[in-house]
DNA sequence: TATGAATGAGTCTTCATTCAT
DNA sequence: GATGAATGAAGACTCATTCAT
């Protein structure tokens, strides 16, 4: 093997790792994977893997760190940016397929759900700092389309949830169940469907 | 212990074991749970166990039959019986929160959902048999109520899934967050907004 | 194998156990022992172990604890029964030999100066309760035969190290260098003379 | 790190070196020793360590040479320079202390026994060329002092045992237990009393 | 020369499974 | 039938040693 000299070798290293990491605690659970497969997927052997992480739970805990926040930020992101409801919507509608798609969000969280009972303080924070946080961005949203006469809303947080659920099961959806469709999800139209109910729910109606 | 003489007595060992099974499966995670401490949380020994399951892996398939298939008779019953969708949508958001307090689907659907990598006939048999026919009859409700005029749908297994994302969604959180929740998600409005913003969005407008 | 039902089956595993550790500890040390070794030794398989002691540690403890209050009870008993020094002393002259060729104690002695920077605790207690105890009973004899009138004597403390540094030395010789020696070291004789030289050394003389 | 270019450098390193191993084996013994951390302690790197030094067993070879052929020399010294017993006495009873409290001598022994069982060649050299010649000295020492009528001495051998066991008993208590003492024990009074035991129990009596 | 990144053999410990009682 | 003692395969983690830079 090659050997890591400069820093951006390590840091490219550390991310090869993290990434290795997801892959093998999605495919077998934090507890059935194997430290050696890991470096092995990340093409080093497993001392090496020690040499940048102190322990499967370290590595475990750099994993969520690194690939959590960027979901956060996106999502505040689209929800605070638009100027309208109408259009955050549809940001969601164009965005939330590529998410799932081709991000590594359905493998987190599916890692975050099978492994939680864990790492409860791990939950805990990305419950807290992601979760929580990404449901006060489209609970203001909403507020905010409340109080500009857009929409008629009553409970915000709970609507939150319901514009947030089609999210979840899609991604649980790929994470646990795409690899076995014969024919994918057609998730714009989905998203795109989703979207149109909640104009229309919304609405103010005579 | 004593023996089991009567096979009612058998029945209800292994139902124990079952039940023990899904929490420390639940608890613990497939591969982290141990055999010994779901022999003694059913209150029979390690011995005993495997009189019942042959292995980890054939508790873990009797687990999921056992769950499994009420779920599945719950929902196509709901969707079948009733006379109308509005009926059917009601009785969705009156017994969905019951569900997901008081039954073991969150539990249940956690651990596929975190141990299932392991065994990919089990999650492609629990798609197949539990999560399509459930969807199937969710969406044949929908076309039923399209046919009758009482609807306007384009797709009716797209909607399903939007029919069915809040309970994924609920479910979910009730198995890996609801216990930090200070306090609990009111699910009774959350299913009543739900239904109530179908029926609007989903009814004909002009 | 065999299983150990009973309690006394029981009891002569943990013993032979504990006596392959001591023989695998002495021979390798603590760090360098392998716990299958020492099942081994025991005609036990590595599980069985874990069956009795819960780890490494565990198992020196308690072999500590196993061959440590024998002695201290020995030494404790000679010193006080003694009717008078002299007789105590001829004691030890006859005793001390014994011990050292035939007993466990310089193989405990060896491990518990080897290994002693693994367990400050074990080393503490160990001090504590034998070797402290030990010299105070060395220590209260001679006191006694001084106000008997039997010797003159300054400070009892360091004359009980007098009294022992042949014991130590020849312990550690047996543990360390025995096996070594072409012809064995004349332990009878030895003593006889230290023991002769305190009488002398101690007597009265004007 | 500067590189060694002279002699002088490269020897220096070697004893900083080896103090460091002493150190260690001292604090962890020979096996739980680790490598990297000897270099550090001489502020060096691993890999400048194995510029020194081919293994962990060479550098424990180097370091029982490097310590052991001093104490031989000091103690020869003594016995053979000596004029008359008394005077060699005397002088054993001023240097013990100082030989236990400030020299390496209690850390090599308490390497040398608590690890040497890993190197039965490195026990019997030193036992030969430091101990065997180091009773040989005391040993002869009686002799002459027999010979020239000052002392009655029947086994000048096993006396010379006798002779140096206070100075292996403090020498184990320092390095095992000394920093578990409240008050250091009092060498110079220890070793008075012995010296003072062993002229008077050594002197013609009629 | 000096360094420290990389490696993999080695060891403790766990636990599913077997089977004597 | 029930039990739990026995086993050994498996996996996390360490660290002596090598060697590219």
């Amino acid at each position: 093997m090659q050997r890591a000299r400069s820093e951006s070798d390590k840091t490219a290293r550390r991310r090869r790792l993290v990434a290795a990491a997801l892959d093998e605690f999605y495919e077998r659970g934090f507890t059935a994977a194997r430290m050696e497969d890991i470096a092995g997927r990340a093409d080093l052997s497993k001392g090496t893997l020690y040499l940048y992480f102190s322990s499967k739970e370290d590595l475990f805990r750099a994993l969520i760190d690194e690939y959590a926040l960027p979901n956060l930020n996106t999502l505040e992101m689209i929800s605070r940016t638009g100027p309208s409801l109408g259009a955050a919507l549809s940001a969601i509608a164009t965005f939330a397929p590529q998410v799932i798609r081709h991000s590594n969000l359905p493998k987190l969280l599916k890692v975050l759900i099978g492994d939680s009972q864990n790492f409860p303080g791990i939950v805990r924070t990305y419950r807290e700092e992601v979760i929580d946080r990404g449901l006060a961005a489209v609970s203001a949203l909403l507020q905010r389309a409340h109080d500009a006469g857009e929409i008629e809303i009553d409970d915000p947080a709970l609507t939150a949830r319901l514009v947030i659920a089609p999210m979840v099961l899609s991604i649980i959806w790929q994470a646990v169940f795409a690899h076995t469709d014969k024919t994918p999800i057609d998730l714009d139209t989905l998203f795109r469907m989703h979207v149109d109910h909640l104009k229309r729910a919304l609405s103010y109606q005579e």
